[in-house]
DNA sequence: TAGATTGTTAATCGATTAACAATC
DNA sequence: TAGATTGTTAATCGATTAACAATC
């Protein structure tokens, strides 16, 4: 193994839920091993980055052989801590929440939404997909009392902050964070941030990016334009 | 402006959209202007990182004084399109696609959602949100005919690369895929992937990340423990 | 003009790819 | 054993940061 006391980087960790998803397709295939060089070709990394992705962790291949696909898949399972249960609640009721809502019950399991939290007075005590809204000011004391793991943030922008500040201070392990705005956490509570909206903003420069070299060359000649009348001037 | 011909790193353009969400703020607040050093401390970017960035698309600020909040806002929203009107379309009416519905009707402006595509009889013609739930066997001609820019893929991962075919061969400038498998298009159809079970599975990683160290030097012994007890046989 | 701050080049850092010895 | 493929070191590439001349 290398690294041993250095950290692993955020880019290897972000490509591991994907060597999970391709190594279930190839388990339910049944195929029972896999090259680096196979893996590649179907995964679309260099076969070389996949080597250097799970050395980090363990030398799970055999020379001469490649990788076993259950025992890896095993192995990631373990890394990313799917081999454990959450709990989890979501704070905010509102379209955001319960678009949430409605993604979270879908998700196949490891991962348990228990109780939904709102400040409108209107929306305490009815449910959401089955799933009991309760008062926002009571959301310390439950997480407290029920050992949440993570937070789920689908509040608006203005209390975004303070929700990550109550869910931290009631013991969060992790807060998955959907709301428009950058929230701060100590270093000891792991966040995700999900900015949806800078997702469909990217996807919006790339519809209009099509044919990069012109579109620098228009604006370089824009550039050049604007200089030569300031200097005119 | 430099890099004349070189396509802009992707890295670069994600960054954007959070330039400009802090813009928005600053303008709200009436400042007028901004220094790279001022808005590093905001945004928590090196000042030097949004000069660079800055000037991939052209020399927006003023030696000596900074840079207009208005006028860079005005200028990131050029450069990422939102200057534009985009038409959207949802194929899958399951969970997900309820789900992204609701998320989608909460979206300022710049992008309507106009009809939503499904699979099963039982919903097509109902409503979901006010959207009218169309046959998915029509989503060519309506894409066609109503010039839609961007396809929404909310349906299973068996048929996620089947609806990407019909939307780009029916002309979307643009694919938003929810949808848990990676799907491919041509060159000319923008993609972005918001893979949130792959999100959730990094966010669960660093959950039982808390120090590094001694999870890697765990590693290690254990490793060492294998390979002395292979050595022993 | 003097001070401030950009735009841009150069240096550094980190991540990816290539190469190959180790070994199954 | 011979062939295949890993684990790991070295080389390359790209992105970030630092430095500073240009200039408002």
């Amino acid at each position: 193994m290398r690294n041993k006391n250095t950290k692993i980087s955020n880019a290897v960790i972000r490509r591991l839920p994907r060597y999970r998803r391709y190594l279930i397709e190839l388990d339910k295939k049944k195929v029972d091993k896999i090259s680096s060089k196979e893996f590649s070709e179907l995964i679309g990394y260099t076969a070389s980055q996949i080597r250097q992705d799970l050395n980090n962790f363990g030398g799970f291949g055999q020379q001469g052989y490649g990788y076993s696909v259950k025992g890896l898949l095993n192995e990631i399972n373990r890394i990313l801590g799917l081999d454990k249960e959450y709990k989890m609640v979501i704070a905010g009721a509102g379209n955001l929440g319960q678009a949430i809502t409605k993604y979270a019950l879908s998700l196949p399991h490891g991962f348990k939404l228990t109780k939904i939290f709102e400040i409108d007075p209107g929306l305490i005590g009815k449910q959401m997909e089955d799933i009991e809204i309760l008062d926002y000011e009571t959301i310390v004391d439950y997480v407290e009392e029920n050992d949440i793991d993570i937070g789920v943030i689908c509040v608006n922008p203005e209390n975004a902050q303070d929700v990550a500040d109550r869910l931290c201070f009631a013991g969060v392990k992790g807060i998955w964070n959907f709301s428009t705005v950058d929230i701060e956490v100590p270093a000891s509570v792991a966040l995700e941030n999900v900015q949806l909206s800078d997702n469909l903003h990217s996807l919006a420069y790339h519809m209009n990016d099509l044919g990069h070299t012109q579109a620098a060359a228009r604006e370089a000649k824009a550039k050049e334009e604007v200089m030569a009348s300031r200097k005119a001037d």
